[in-house]
RNA sequence: AGGCCUGUAGCUCAGUUGGCUAGAGCGCACCCCUGAUAAGGGUGAGGUCGGCAGUUCGACCCUGCCCAGGCCUACCA
């Protein structure tokens, strides 16, 4: 059973808009005052009226919207070039873009706000392995991948090509409008896709820039490689199980075995030469080895035959690439006597390693650091011509089959020597770069050895060589021990059959200066040296505080430490691989001759770019060779290469004869041109102020940003670079799906809307990583109510007021207090906007709100706000002040709080449903040019301190209601002469205030001792209150205004 | 394993070139107001400044080591 109403038939419903009842005593006079009023809700209800803001910003200037009108209107404005770094188009935006994109959008907004045209052009990065590899499996799960992998090549590459661009469109869309429910503002309508026609043209002219600078090489590069696929493998290809291999202990004789016993330091003589000659020989009757410290040996006879170094493998298969062995130059080495035989490893190692081989005589001779091996030289064990260097390189034959340094050597497996052959595996090719060491390999696509490799061998699989090079090494007497293991190994995750490293013909950005092979070529003599021209831009920003201007040439960081991270990358970086044998990306546009040899010049891929530019890189698959070039001219190209090509000349290659090149670019090189693509081609301005990114690009976009564009322009393309951190758990951990503890951004959206989202994205120190929590959405709710009932507050005091500019009033009136504080936080905010200092911002808004406006200033006006006559002069002074601040308030918390800001804004204005006014379009305010007497801080002191010995005497007197009280602030100085007492009242929240240039401290006086009555009206004490004309207590102030006498 | 970075109250952050009893807001507890009311105001309790050692008359701040965490490399012969 229901309780049915218990309101009587004819009653008043109480009413929502408070009616002047209840305050004073019962059975006294009820008296109206001026009650707030306002349509802006206390309730933002952010999830359903962002949308509508969305809409109506969309709709702005007759459909144009709210972002287009800016940017045009601001047209001749100063520019702040700020660049978009593309996101992956690939699945929902995660609270890593979250952040990301709200501190760009302050960015944006508050440059705009600041007058200036900020253009702001969102892109997506839509090439690359993720989208191809999901397009495959999905294919492949859906059956549909046999009919397309009978195709031919091109058609094949087509047709994937073909679900990879809708697979991207969708995620554009998709993070598109997720982007953009989170309020920020860009040209979303003309975004930048890297798969774009126009932009993929433009990336192919710097690459054409590149190659004109002689920066482009072609050369071998060891890739993971598909034996049954024939392909090379990326990464992401790879799938890791465990695997059952052979491995192998093997001696490399040393060439000079004095050399290596020099090494060690023994003694110039032989065993069993008399024990007494032995002692002042040592290192005096020879040059050492090496400027390092002799080794430790102890003086003993060196041994009579020769020795050997002990090389570890896993993969006994690549012991034909072999061309050099590597130490770790720190470690101790160790001469080691192994059952009669002598031979070089870790000294650290030596008991395992013979103990695993059950070795019986083990007798440590000498030790030496690595570092004093370096050089030595060894004989291949079954390879006697010195391989070929290697496409394009030219290798020092001294280092070949010696003792190079490698820092990765350690002491965990294996002898501490490594086996390095550079065509076989990553660190060694790295080692084999440095040390000019050839670029071997001797294995074929098919996995068989090629005609470089020993007869024995050649035809043979590299899993049937295994065994095949054991049983060798253990005839030849070289085999030490050998046996087998199980390790994880990767395997090509479509043929689940293991993958072998091989060296493939890649295409190179040198950063070291031109390699011999671009030497010759057309505008090569001005080539770049890439590494010394980041590094002198990453310095020649250093010591640059925030606010001053950047030299020349020089970048910024925010955070500082910034500069030293990506220095230190940019120090140890290897040259940049840009090519990837897939099929969705955009195509290196390089050609094969008959003979084999690659062809690509500047004019070349400049003529490749135009057809690109008309029709796509679909064009690479569709068109045969002489369409591409169709644009290309040899006779007046002047590269060198050029030669190669002439269209119907009997020296030259006709163009139809050429061979496309399989290769696509690296996705991260057309991210890299963005700054050409986007800010030059859509005339946003060069360099970019700003890039803001998270702090793993320094690795990623930075770098792939910085060396084309200094290539191609000689300048950095950025003057800025802001990073930030990563977002976290509660407890500092990594956020991910598999663990689990991942927020959605959609449910955050869902639970408390952006404007929330924004106003704890603003309040974080984001150069750290960030800690994230559902329930820190709730806190930051907390604290934007707080704003929102400030602005509620103001703007329901307002409904009366027409404003007006151009009031005077006394630097001693509140007003002139207030406005002054809200001029000094203005300054302060937009500084810190300016600064990327979004904290400050969010901190000082959110005090003043709290502190200066709720706390202070609007609890002692609301007497006169509430009770004055609506229209005294006071009343309005008051309500300009609020009027002035509610509308600089709204242009400060714009940037951060773009819905709420705009909301209040409008309130203020009372803009009608269809009128197109918003904050959005305005600038931050000029100051208000309020003069606040000299005699405020004091006077806040005295208050404050007064407000303290109220406390003091509610908790010791009788006084509960503070308007019971009066005050006796004292004023030795005389600066309180000048200022109101009832204003001075107000602030203490006292019905009075007198003012004693004798007292010390101040006094608290209980005014109902005096038999002050209580005003019924305003309930305060003020000495005036007497019975009026209609019976009721009223003050002075309170029967004025409300007309008795 | 290496490079860079972080670690101050339950939470988010301040702490200027080493020098006062280490601060603020939120949250929490208690109180006031009931004409901003699913609001507003006030007061208070919370910290061995990640740990250990060192330099110094003096260290949250400088140095070293360790612990925890993050990003980026390298994960291998």
């Amino acid at each position: 059973m229901s309780t049915p109403s218990s309101t009587p038939p004819g009653a008043q419903a109480p009413d929502k808009p408070l009616a002047a009842e209840g305050g004073g005593a019962t059975g006294k006079h009820k008296y109206p005052v001026n009650l707030p009023k306002t349509a802006f809700p206390m309730k933002a209800n952010l999830v359903q009226n962002e949308p509508a803001s969305l809409k109506r910003w969309s709709g702005l200037a007759a459909g144009k919207g709210l972002y287009t009108s800016l940017v045009v209107e601001r047209a001749s404005a100063p520019a702040f070039v700020f660049h978009d770094g593309p996101p992956y188009a690939n699945g929902n935006i995660h609270m890593g873009h979250l952040m990301n994109k709200c501190l760009k959008d302050f960015v944006v907004r508050s440059q705009m706000m600041a007058g200036k045209r900020c253009a702001f052009v969102p892109g997506w990065d839509c090439h690359g392995l993720p989208i191809e590899h999901k397009v495959m499996t999905d294919l492949i799960e859906g059956g549909k991948y046999d009919k397309i992998a009978a195709l031919p090549d091109d058609q094949r590459k087509m047709a994937v090509r073909r679900e990879c661009r809708k697979y991207a469109e969708k995620f554009v869309k998709l993070q598109g409008e997720q982007m953009q429910r989170l309020l920020t503002l860009g040209d979303y309508a003309h975004p930048y896709l890297t798969m774009d026609p126009a932009y993929e043209g433009a990336v192919l002219e710097v690459l054409a820039d590149l190659v004109e600078q002689g920066l482009v090489y072609r050369a071998l590069k060891p890739v993971h490689w598909s034996i049954a696929n024939e392909t090379a493998l990326a990464e992401a290809e790879l799938e890791y199980e465990d695997r059952e291999d052979l491995s192998v202990y093997v001696d490399f004789e040393a060439l000079d075995a004095d050399a290596v016993y020099d090494a060690f330091g023994l003694a110039k003589k032989l065993e069993g030469d008399d024990e007494d000659e032995e002692e002042p020989l040592t290192g005096s009757l020879r040059e050492p080895p090496l400027p390092a410290p002799a080794g430790r040996g102890e003086g003993g006879p060196r041994p009579a035959q020769r020795p050997s170094f002990m090389i570890w493998t896993t993969t006994p298969w690549t012991l034909p690439a072999n061309v050099g062995i590597a130490v770790n130059p720190k470690h101790e080495y160790a001469l080691v006597r192994v059952d009669g035989n002598v031979t070089v490893m870790a000294a650290g190692l030596v008991e395992k390693v013979t103990a695993a081989a059950n070795a019986e005589d083990v007798r440590v001779l000498a030790t030496t650091p690595g570092a004093n091996l370096l050089g030595l030289r060894y004989k291949h064990p079954f390879v006697s011509n010195p391989p070929p260097c290697g496409l394009g390189r030219v290798c020092d034959p001294a280092h070949l089959w010696s003792v190079v340094a490698a820092d990765y050597v350690t002491l965990e497996d294996g002898t501490g020597i490594v086996h390095t052959a550079p065509g076989h595996g990553a660190e060694d090719f790295a080692t084999g770069l440095r040390e000019h060491l050839p670029i071997y390999c001797p294995v074929q696509g098919d996995g068989t050895y090629d005609g470089t490799a020993p007869d024995w061998l050649r035809g043979v699989s590299v899993w049937d060589a295994n065994k095949k090079v054991t049983d060798w090494l253990r005839n030849s007497g070289h085999l030490f021990y050998d046996h087998t293991f199980t390790h994880s190994y990767p395997h090509d995750w479509r043929s689940k059959t293991p993958t072998i490293f091989r060296c493939t013909e890649q295409w190179f950005v040198g950063v070291d200066g031109l390699p011999e092979t671009a030497r010759g070529r057309a505008g090569a003599a001005e080539g770049r040296n890439l590494r010394e021209m980041a590094l002198a831009s990453v310095d020649a920003g250093a010591n640059t505080t925030a606010g001053t201007a950047v030299p020349q040439q020089g970048v910024k960081f925010v955070p500082e430490w910034g500069r030293n991270r990506l220095r230190g990358m940019l120090e140890s970086r290897p040259d940049w691989c840009i090519s990837r044998q897939r099929a969705w990306g955009l195509p290196i546009p390089a050609f094969t001759t008959p003979e084999g040899a690659a062809f690509m010049t500047a004019a070349s891929v400049r003529a490749v770019a135009k057809v690109v530019r008309e029709k796509g890189s679909d064009a690479w698959f569709t068109l045969p060779p002489q369409e591409l070039l169709k644009h290309y001219d040899a006779a007046s190209d002047k590269d060198p290469l050029a030669k190669l090509l002439a269209e119907g000349s009997r020296h030259g290659v006709p163009a139809h004869h050429l061979k496309k090149g399989n290769d696509i670019l690296d996705v991260w090189f057309e991210s890299g041109t963005s700054w050409n693509a986007v800010l030059r081609e859509r005339n946003l301005g060069y360099p970019a102020d700003l890039y803001l990114e998270g702090s793993d690009q320094h690795r990623g976009w930075f770098q792939s940003s910085l060396l084309p564009a200094l290539g191609a322009t000689g300048q950095p393309p950025f003057r800025t670079l802001l990073t930030h951190g990563f977002m976290v758990d509660k407890h500092g951990k990594k956020m991910s799906k598999s663990i689990g503890n991942d927020i959605k951004v959609e449910d955050l959206l869902k639970d408390h809307g952006a404007d929330v989202c924004r106003w704890w994205v603003a309040s974080l120190a984001y150069e750290n990583d960030v800690k994230v929590d559902m329930e820190f959405f709730s806190l930051a709710g907390e604290s934007y109510r707080k704003v929102r009932n400030t602005l509620r507050f103001m703007l329901s005091n307002l409904d009366d007021y027409q404003h007006s500019a151009g009031l005077n009033f006394s630097g001693t009136s509140l007003e002139a207090w207030v406005l002054g504080v809200f001029d000094a936080l203005s300054a302060r905010v937009q500084a810190a906007y300016a600064d990327y200092d979004y904290r400050t911002v969010h901190l000082a808004l959110y005090e003043f709100c709290s502190q200066t406006l709720s706390a202070t200033y609007l609890a002692a006006v609301k007497d006169r706000l509430y009770c004055d006559k609506p229209d005294s002069p006071r009343r309005r002074q008051t309500q300009h002040a609020l009027w002035t601040m509610t509308d600089g308030l709204c242009r400060l918390l714009a940037p951060l709080l773009p819905h709420t800001a705009d909301e209040a804004w409008r309130a203020l204005h009372k803009a009608a449903p269809g009128d197109d006014r918003s904050v959005h379009l305005l600038t931050f305010a000029p100051p208000t040019g309020a003069q606040p007497d000299e005699g405020w801080s004091s006077a806040m002191d005295t208050i404050a301190a007064a407000s303290k010995a109220l406390e003091d005497a509610k908790a010791q007197t009788g006084i509960q209601n503070p308007l019971d009280a009066g005050v006796h602030l004292p004023d030795k100085a005389g600066v309180l002469a000048r200022f109101e007492a009832i204003d001075l009242a107000d602030l203490l929240g006292v019905s009075k205030v007198w003012i004693d240039t004798s007292a010390e401290a101040a006094r608290v006086e209980d005014l109902r001792a005096r038999g002050w009555e209580a005003c019924g009206r305003s309930w305060k004490r003020d000495g005036t209150v007497k019975k009026r004309a209609d019976g009721g207590m009223l003050s002075d102030r309170d029967a004025a205004a409300v007309g008795l006498a």
